[in-house]
Parts: structure tokens; sequence; C-alpha cells
DNA sequence: CTAAGCTCATTAGTTAAGCTAACGATTGTG
DNA sequence: CACAATCGTTAGCTTAACTAATGAGCTTAG
């Protein structure tokens, strides 16, 4: 029986090796990761504050302003003022950010899903239910 | 039925969500999780050049000098000469190198081991799974 | 009802990690 | 033996993470 440490090294040492192999796949010119697990996150959840949107990427605020910087210079976000708190931002996705989004969403899982079809159905389950069991540790 | 880019997707958001929170773990003045792959990489290996540590870490050659000199600096990598090619180096991990290595591999599989440990033994499974998979994904 | 303190976003400055291009030393080859 | 290839490194750029500090705006306690 594996212990919880050889389990959680193994999941470690595989999540790892899968980031660097995705991180060869990014064409040039396209969005970072950063960037567009960002915009992804401002996409799904319509609006939210600098603050919010850190939070969500667990990332300090600092940071989420230079990814919000390169965003909205490139005019795939933007910032308007809070209605009520003149302190607060919200942060909303604009039309050519959304078809950016598409495009990279695409682009990025071209060679994954490539992968992916190759393994069993079976296979496959497996996967979406680890997605599911990483998802639920990571929020805690 | 999910298809294979919905799956492609899941995947790849759940471990960018997991890349970060591990990183929130790292106690300042332990090894980046560069540098202690790298190390992981080159202890396993026993002894590798330079650009044989680089090509298994999926990294080009300038950017594993880099993390090899902030290893060598702390004493826990020597570069030797290649017995019979001048212009090759031979990495290895030193003593001291081993401790701190081991020592990190508690530190960063206490919370991850913490978590995997609130599942149930199933779940751990479908991990496990999960974690083979994406290995041999890794590597196409 | 205003002064003090809190919150929000941002700026500044540091560290680390990735890349490409170019270089010096060395080896192999035509 | 000259020329090309290889190896590691350096240099220079970009991105991304952090903490600390700042200025603007809100909230609240006295």
């Amino acid at each position: 029986m594996a212990s919880n440490e050889q389990t959680a090294a193994l999941l470690r040492d595989a999540i790892n090796r899968l980031t660097r192999r995705l991180r060869q796949t990014r064409p040039v010119g396209e969005l970072t990761q950063s960037q567009f697990s960002a915009l992804t996150s401002l996409d799904l959840a319509g609006a939210l504050t600098p603050r919010e949107l850190a939070e969500a990427e667990r990332v300090q605020p600092p940071t989420m302003t230079r990814i919000v910087n390169r965003l909205e210079e490139r005019g795939l976000v933007q910032r308007l003022p809070h209605p009520t708190d003149r302190r607060q931002v919200v942060l909303s996705t604009t039309e050519s950010g959304r078809s950016v989004l598409a495009a990279n969403r695409r682009a990025r899982e071209a060679w994954l899903g490539g992968q992916v079809a190759t393994l069993s159905a079976e296979e496959q389950e497996t996967l979406r239910r680890a997605a599911h069991i990483v998802d639920r540790i990571s929020r805690a």
C-alpha cells in the first residue's frame, strides 16, 4: 500500500513534468499561462475586482496588477470604476478578449487534447475524476 | 460524453491550480521548484552533463546553467571535468545536497501528503493511476 | 463631525526562471 | 590542417512571483 507521502510525490512529479511539457507548446505571441488563466477566470466570473481575481488565481494583488496591465495594453480586459466605492476597480473581459481567449483555448488544447485522444475511455475517465479531486485539494 | 478537449481543459486547469497552491507552501530559504526538480533528477541519475540534465528537465541549456549555479553556490552540486572531453562538465550531487534534498522532500510532501490523507482509498488510487497516465502523456 | 485607522490598487524593487543569440574553448572531420 | 560542429557559458530580454511602501478613498470611534 502506497503511503500518503508516496502518493503525494507521484502526483507532484507528474504535475511538474506535465507543466513543463505544456510550457514548451506555447506559441510565441500567445497568452502566457498566467494571462490565460486570469482571463479565463475573469471571463467565467463576468466581473471581478483585482483583489477578487488575485484570490481566485491564488496570487498576491501586485502580481495581478501586472497581469491585468498586460491584458489591458492588448485591449483584452477593461478597468471600469466601481459603482459605489471609488477605491475599487471592476475588471471585465472585452469582446476582443473573449475571442482571443477562445482562440488560445483551442490552440492550447490541441496538443493535450491529442494526447488524451490516444487514451482508452477508462483512462480518460480516471483523468477527469483525478482533476476533480485535485481541484478539491487545491481549495483546502 | 466529455470531448478530448474538455478533458484536456479540466486537466490543465486542475494542474494549474495545484501548481499555484503548492508554490504557496514553499518556505523561504528552501529550494525552488526548479532547483528541487533538477537536484532530484541529478540525484536519481548519479552524474549528468549540463546538457543531459537540461534535456531531462525539458529546459534549454542556459536555463540549466543558472539553476546549477545556484545549487553550486550552496554547495549542493559539484562540477567536475569530464574524463575524456574537456568541453564537457560532469555534474553530481554532494553529500550536503543529498541531505538538503531529503529534508526538502519531507517538507514539500507534508502539506500535500496531509491533503491526500483526507481522501478515501478509492480516490487515492484514482490519483495514483492518473499520475501514471500523465507521466506517459508527458513523455510523448 | 472629524481624526484616526483601515482597505484598495498600484508602484517600486528584489529574486527566479524561461527564452534566443552569441562566444570561447575544444573536438571531430573532409 | 583548416573548417565545421559541439559544449558550456555569458549576455540580454521577458514574465512572474514576492514584500514593502504609497496615495486615494472609506469607515468608525470619540
